[in-house]
DNA sequence: TTTGTCACG
DNA sequence: ACGTACGTGACAAAC
């Protein structure tokens, strides 16, 4: 017996699509789909082990259903972009899995598929399997066809048995069941007013449409069915005519066309890389290619150009001009100067006679920075050139691809890697400047981020002093506050359990204690998130206690021992600014993380008591005021606010006084953090729900503040708007100063997700220039300190906020210093306030 | 590696 | 009917 397979392409790569979660490469080349339909098929492949394979597409191209029909699949969404991308990639992956594609102008895939199901008849011995996620497919069902209807995480084989079971009659009568139903999808019209139920069971009765017709008077049919089959009459045959498959497509195929050789592994290996699909390459078990023999034939000679090895005495003599660098992790340092490459494997402060006065060219110039500096090597006068910086300016949302991916993207040579690239540099820097000036970014990449990886790096070797005894201490009363809230717990729940365990904590809490009766469970279980907990305060004290546990665990793990851990013998921290993350613009902050010290909370902010400043200084902290707002009123114009803040005055409390439409005597405190929440939110491209769950008011009452909101700020309203249909047209934001962020989402299919690239579009040209000014800023702080008070150094950026150390006796100078730069960083048609407060320590300022 | 939770602006 | 504010990073549990 010889099994063939027929899947049904366009029916399964669809499902994929919106079954799978956005997936795409770093380039920005969406994959899901391709995804989910490789898993389908890959599963069914395995299940069924064919010996005949083949996959049939719809082309773009009316069929007679449409000149039956004109109305036929009209009004059906138009294929997303995001789904078209993908067709070409899935068909070149379905070719290399060794399965047929086939495609017939004027029929659709389920004609073809009914063709070969019904073609394969004529030959002896053969079994068909039809792959769809489509059920109208089932009428192929006979006693050599069985319909493998598939979902992203399962598939139903139905069989002639199974299809009687499910719908009382047999396969061969589904369409004419499918003729009274209709089907809207494919704007199939069917009889009105009757659905699944009604139709098998008239089907199940008399057999076929013309059964039911010839027994229209029949007292078993009701009289209102009666009535709706007779007004639906030709539309219930022209239905059966439009659903019923056609199985007669003048394909021209023999058997041996479709047979199924096994997969093409280098090949597949090749596209999956490609793809990024990489746990395919796993679960196909496909090794990489001989690398070697690869890499010969994609270099050219010229291309790939010897490395000679370069002498410590050597060094000296290397020809002078730009100079690529990268340094591998075993040490070996890669040079590229216009004419020669070198790897040279000696001492790194040796490089002091080559590197001082240099324009580098280099790719992460803050590691390469430490590196050299850690080896004593004064970078005081060179220039750094980071292609990290070109990619990150270009497209910060990608996620940073690396030379290999550059240089194919951007001079379409292909390198491997780990292999010393450093030859394609210099070439690269000038490809990637063509890209930089064409989009307008130079003030991002050269008055922003370039100057700044010099500012970041300082800040990083300088690093936050700590109080570590403090800390510790700290720690060890955590540690016992949290012994006796666990005690008390455990007493409450009448066992002992992991209360860090949300799925232990939520079956305590709902199942045993039958708390929060009234609450949905989420899709993996019961939420045990904070907001959630609080609701349930009132039902039981233990849920005060898990609260506290969880505050108390979080400071305890997050910030006592693992900070003190990463302090070096001067009780110095340092952390890493990601100076490439962010889709915005900002920095990041990681190993450790000291963007996110706690301060919302009496207990957490006890933590900054222990951020220090070294003996005989003191620490300066400098926020910008509501720097995102500012903004908003800038960028959108709006006048009233713009009036608002020229003049000084508390914009919540305006805000507050316009929304509740009182005086501004009159408004309260809860009045002011409601207004507070509002403006916060309306930065985010808020909606009435998430304010209200703010808030705690009712989705109505918070929606009607949105919109006094905008009604009291009308060019607010209107940019809102008008920033989304620019990002809708050009597919990508910008900042004041040129910084761009792609928002694909803007396109996506689904309402969700375009709703979500909406509010990405309201607020990145918002958080992304204040980030923008940030940088300046620190460049600006950095330079003048350098010049007028060369003993302070920034230890810090939070977002909207600058750290300085600098000498007890040069408090007042340097606040005006840090002050004076950062309100005139820019000019913007509101003043930019800065408050400015020095102390011991990170909590006690004044 | 992913999920849930929670710390920050 | 569904989901529901922007941007991050770290930790513990569970897979």
């Amino acid at each position: 017996m010889k099994k063939i397979l027929v899947i049904d392409g366009n029916s399964i790569i669809n499902r994929a699509f919106y079954g799978v979660k956005p997936l795409t490469t770093k380039s920005g080349k969406f994959t899901n789909a391709i995804y989910g339909m490789i898993n389908i098929i890959s599963r069914q492949m395995d299940a069924v082990k064919p010996d005949y394979a083949a996959v049939a597409f719809d082309l773009k191209h009316p069929t007679f259903r449409h000149e039956l029909y004109p109305e036929y699949k009209a009004g059906r969404h138009a294929t997303p972009e995001e789904l078209k991308s993908q067709f070409p990639d899935a068909k070149e992956c379905l070719k290399l899995m060794g399965i047929s594609i086939l495609e017939l102008p004027g029929w659709e895939a389920d004609d073809i598929q009914g063709t070969v199901a019904k073609w394969a008849h004529s030959y002896p011995d053969t079994k068909s399997y039809v792959l769809s996620g489509d059920r109208d497919l089932l009428q192929l069902i006979d006693e050599r066809v069985t319909v493998l209807l598939a979902t992203n995480h399962d598939t139903l084989a139905m069989t002639e048995a199974e299809f009687s079971e499910k719908y009382g009659i047999r396969a061969s009568q589904f369409v004419d069941m499918k003729a009274l139903m209709g089907d809207s999808s494919d704007n199939i019209p069917g009889v009105a007013g009757i659905g699944e139920k009604t139709a098998a069971t008239l089907i199940g009765a008399f057999g076929s449409l013309e059964g039911i017709y010839e027994n229209i008077d029949s007292p078993t049919i009701k009289k209102g069915v009666r009535e709706k089959l007779i007004a639906g009459k030709e539309n219930a045959f022209l239905s059966r005519t439009l659903a019923k498959i056609d199985t007669d497509a003048p394909l021209e195929l023999t058997l041996e066309d479709i047979s199924y050789k096994g997969p093409d592994k280098a090949g597949l290996y090749r596209k999956f890389t490609e793809l990024e699909l990489n746990s395919f390459i796993t679960k196909f078990h496909l090794d990489a290619p001989d690398t070697t023999a690869e890499c010969k034939d994609i270099f050219t000679e010229e291309e790939s150009p010897e490395y000679c090895e370069l002498s410590r005495d050597e060094l000296g003599r290397l020809d002078t001009g730009r100079l690529s660098i990268s340094i591998s992790e075993d040490k070996t340092v890669y040079l590229s100067t216009e004419k020669n490459n070198y790897i040279y494997n000696g001492e790194l402060s040796e490089l002091s006679s080559v590197i001082p006065g240099r324009v580098l060219i280099t790719y992460d110039a803050k590691a390469l920075y430490h590196k050299l500096a850690d080896a004593g090597i004064d970078l005081a006068c060179v220039t750094f050139l980071d292609l990290l910086m070109y990619e990150y300016a270009i497209n910060p949302g990608g996620g940073m691809a690396g030379i290999p991916s550059l240089s194919s993207m951007f001079l379409g040579r292909t390198v491997t890697a780990g292999a010393p690239a450093t030859h394609l540099y210099s070439e690269l820097e000038g490809a990637l400047l063509r890209k930089i000036k064409a989009d307008g970014l130079e003030r991002i990449l050269f008055n922003i981020e370039l100057p700044l990886i010099r500012v970041l790096a300082e800040c990083e070797r300088v690093g936050f002093k700590i109080n570590r005894r403090g800390i510790e201490k700290f720690g060890e009363a955590l540690g016992a506050v949290a012994e006796e809230l666990s005690a008390s717990i455990y007493e409450q729940a009448g066992e002992v359990f992991n209360i860090n365990s949300p799925k232990q904590l939520g079956e305590i809490l709902f199942v045993k204690l039958g708390l929060g009766a009234w609450m949905k469970k989420g899709k993996n279980g019961y939420h045990t998130d904070a907001q959630t907990l609080e609701e349930l305060r009132q039902e039981s004290p233990i849920i005060d206690d898990i609260l506290e546990y969880r505050q108390v665990m979080k400071l305890k793990g997050t910030y006592t021992t693992a900070l003190t851990s990463v302090a070096d013998e001067g009780d110095r921290i340092h952390t890493d600014f990601k100076q490439a993350q962010t889709a915005t613009g900002r920095l990041s902050s990681a190993e450790p993380n000291l963007q996110n010290i706690p301060i919302r909370t009496k207990m957490g902010r006890e933590l900054r008591r222990f951020f220090i400043s070294e003996d005989g200084y003191t620490l300066i902290d400098a926020d910008y005021s509501q720097i995102e707002l500012r903004l908003l009123a800038h960028i959108s114009g709006d006048y009233t606010m713009t009036e608002a803040f020229r003049s000084g005055e508390d914009i919540h409390r305006k805000t507050a006084a316009a929304v509740f439409n009182v005086p501004e005597e009159f408004v309260t405190e809860e009045m002011r953090k409601k207004a507070k929440a509002v403006n916060f939110g309306i930065v985010y491209g808020i909606g009435g729900y998430s304010l209200s769950k703010d808030i705690g008011t009712t989705v109505a009452e918070a929606s009607s503040y949105i919109k006094s909101y905008l009604m009291n700020y009308p060019d607010v309203d209107r940019y809102l708007d008008a920033v989304v249909k620019e990002a809708e047209e050009l597919g990508y934001t910008t900042t004041m100063f040129g910084r761009r962020r792609y928002i694909p989402e803007l396109k996506a299919a689904k309402a969700p997700l375009r709703a979500f690239g909406k509010r990405v579009a309201m607020n990145a040209p918002i958080q992304g220039a204040a980030a923008d000014i940030m940088k300046l800023a620190m460049i600006k702080v950095y330079q003048a300190l350098e010049k007028e008070c060369p003993t302070a150094r920034i230890v810090m950026q939070v977002h909207d906020e600058l750290v300085i150390e600098a000498r007890d006796e040069d408090v007042e100078l340097c606040s005006a210093i840090v002050r004076r730069e950062m309100e005139n960083t820019v000019a913007l048609s509101v003043p930019l306030t800065v408050d400015v407060t020095s102390g011991k320590n990170w909590l006690e300022q004044s």
